[in-house]
RNA sequence: CGGGGCGUGGCUCAGCCUGGUAGAGCGCCGCGUUCGGGACGCGGAGGUCGGAGGUUCAAAUCCUCUCGCCCCGACCA
């Protein structure tokens, strides 16, 4: 990815609107332009090449211009330069000698705010796109002041916020009790797992100072709690009647990463960590496959449209101090995958770290099989890039904070007052049925509000304006289909019966939308070769009976992994996409966020 | 930790090479005209130029040190 970097370096102007790409500019300061010593500096090839012919026209020879006359002339060729981010005009003289207009080819008026561009195209940088997103969408913004972390915004953190309400009831729902953990964690408890301490050790953060003393031994910031949960649960835990104890937990947690993206990847995050014990090592796999199927891929289905691959993680992947990893994987536009959620059966690993024990029916010490599981604000991430389009974020209703917004429309005062008495009117049994917002700002036209709502996410647009309230009508928009293309005219009669249906069809269409994708970025492969190539497009089915050396192998040479083994396999034989072994076993690989 | 870039009104950045009055657009505030897909005019407020030293009659600009952020890589998923 190219950085934004001086404005005199070729990238930063490849990455302007194409059409109003700008040429040049006089700098130098007043007084040089009083001594009339300015000079014209061009950027990039294609500038440098367009500025040349217009000084052939302006008649300046070759070096830019150093006479007041013609300065004064070349730039009134010139065009501002617009600034990537917000794409407004940075740059503009009136006063002095140099007068900026319009480059002749440029159907934009100067100074104008751009609208589009704002996003980058995915076609054009994925990953601006996805950055773009966040800001644009006031969702989030990277708190510069402490490395890789973010502020949740309101838009963000709403949503967050309806992720957690519909987690925590099928949490609820399937016997587990909320509970809270302290943030700091003796170090020692860390290392009590090998694995684990092992997998986590390069990135937690440890506190080692307070009152303004030395610690006697450090904390950790909880980079999960399997530990410290694992101590209290030993402490309560005396009969197999204790069990099964089911616990979950809504917290911040921190790892210290390198490499952050905004909700994808930030060193400190939110999360729901999961953490149970039982008798037997069959109740607690029952319990790790109930979470992934009824909690997890029934949420990112359900509630985010997300389809998910449900599977198992090979011993490279899998979690540290965990027996097995069982996992749920998105799609991402780009054909990348995405990690959505984890269920681990932790065997007795933890329990005879912390010695979790219970005494059986027959009076003997056992010990207890533990799990745990997570679901992390990275789904904000996987929502984002699972939905969202070049017009802004797509959020699906059911998860929406806002389901419907409606802009009233009016020019003067008696048709503010007709239309303001149609909205209440309409919007009458909208309540306990509709989250819904009315924007009577009126300081904004409602051309920026369709783009702002639409930049926003939210699923149905519904305009009212003095034409609707002669004819009884509104003008219904839907999110999915961006643009105009998405409105209709629909009569006021039924609306909300109407609304209603059409949020369950965009909730279905989104979905769909998102599976097809997949499917068609989806492919069985058989050789090495077109796991390669596949990798480029999305997720290589493959079969596999290669080890783990096999395994890094293929990473280090095509940075793809073995997201998981799924669950549904088709159990016909096959042969090893690497090792040429046969096998039944079915893998997919895909490179990761 | 290596390589690169950047710190100047709320935001995005000019200005620095060649030292001499602090600039622009957007945003914000006020008034007026607008309002069915990102409106416009006029007026206004707002900046110890990241920090500390130094050079100089004079430093945003030159020198030294320092702090911070971003990007690429390494690491992690």
């Amino acid at each position: 990815m190219a950085s934004a970097s001086s404005p005199h370096s070729g990238s930063y102007w490849d990455r302007t609107p194409s059409q109003l790409a700008v040429d040049c500019w006089a700098f130098g300061r007043r007084r040089a332009l009083r001594r009339g010593r300015t000079r014209c500096a061009c950027a990039s090839p294609r500038l440098t090449a367009l500025a040349s012919a217009r000084r052939r026209r302006c008649g300046i020879s070759r070096g830019g211009c150093r006479a007041r006359a013609a300065c004064t002339k070349l730039a009134r060729n010139a065009v501002t330069i617009y600034d990537r981010q917000r794409c407004t005009s940075i740059h503009s003289y009136r006063t002095g000698l140099v007068q900026l207009t319009r480059f002749p080819d440029s159907r934009q008026p100067l100074g104008a705010t751009m609208p589009k561009d704002v996003i980058t195209t995915r076609a054009k940088d994925y990953n601006q796109w996805y950055l773009d997103i966040v800001r644009e969408a006031d969702m989030a913004e990277v708190a510069e002041v402490v490395k890789g972390c973010i502020v949740f915004k309101p838009n963000g953190y709403a949503i967050w916020e309806m992720m957690q309400r519909e987690l925590d009831n099928r949490i609820k729902e399937t016997g587990h009790s909320n509970v809270y953990f302290p943030l700091l964690i003796p170090e020692s408890f860390l290392r009590r797992e090998a694995q684990h301490v092992e997998g986590f050790a390069p990135e937690v953060a440890v506190v080692t100072h307070a009152g303004g003393e030395k610690l006697t031994e450090p904390y950790v910031i909880r980079p999960t709690s399997e530990t410290i949960i694992g101590y209290f649960m030993a402490k309560w835990i005396r009969s197999y009647r204790d069990l099964p104890l089911l616990l979950n937990q809504w917290a911040n947690v921190m790892r210290w990463e390198l490499r952050t993206r905004p909700f994808l990847r930030t060193t400190e995050f939110l999360w729901s960590e999961g953490h149970t014990a039982h008798a037997t090592e069959a109740e607690a796999e029952r319990e790790t496959l109930m979470i992934l199927h009824d909690v997890y891929a029934d949420f990112a289905e359900q509630v985010m449209a997300v389809p998910v691959i449900r599977g198992l993680k090979t011993e490279q992947e899998k979690f540290a101090g965990a027996l097995r990893s069982y996992c749920i994987e998105a799609m991402m536009q780009d054909g990348r995958a995405l990690q959505a959620g984890t269920s681990h059966n932790l065997g007795q690993n933890f329990a005879k770290a912390f010695d979790i024990t219970y005494t059986d029916q027959n009076n003997t010490v056992q010990h207890c099989w533990t799990t745990s599981w997570g679901v992390s604000t990275r789904l904000i991430g996987a929502l984002i890039m699972t939905h969202s389009d070049d017009e802004g974020l797509v959020i699906p209703p059911r998860l929406a904070p806002t389901q419907v917004v409606l802009v009233p429309i009016y020019k003067n005062e008696a048709e503010r007052t007709k239309v303001r008495e149609a909205v209440a009117r309409i919007t009458a049994d909208w309540k306990g049925r509709l989250r819904f917002k009315i924007d009577d700002r009126d300081n904004l036209t409602p051309g920026f509000k369709f783009n702002e709502w639409e930049l926003k996410g939210v699923p149905v647009r519904v305009e009212v304006g003095p034409k609707d309230v002669e004819k009884g009508s509104v003008a219904l928009a839907r999110r999915d289909v961006p643009g105009r293309e998405g409105k209709s005219f629909v009569p006021q009669d039924g609306l909300t019966e109407r609304i209603v249906v059409l949020l369950e069809e965009i909730q279905a269409a989104l979905f769909a939308r998102a599976l097809a994708f997949r499917e068609q970025h989806s492919a069985f492969v058989s050789t090495y070769d077109e796991l390669k190539q596949q990798i480029e497009r999305g997720f290589a089915w493959a079969y596999w009976d290669g080890n783990d050396e096999d395994e890094k192998r293929i990473q280090d040479e095509t940075r793809a992994t073995i997201r998981c083994i799924p669950l549904e396999q088709p159990g016909t034989p096959g042969t090893c996409v690497y090792t040429g072994r046969p096998t039944t076993r079915q893998v997919v690989f895909a490179r990761a966020y």
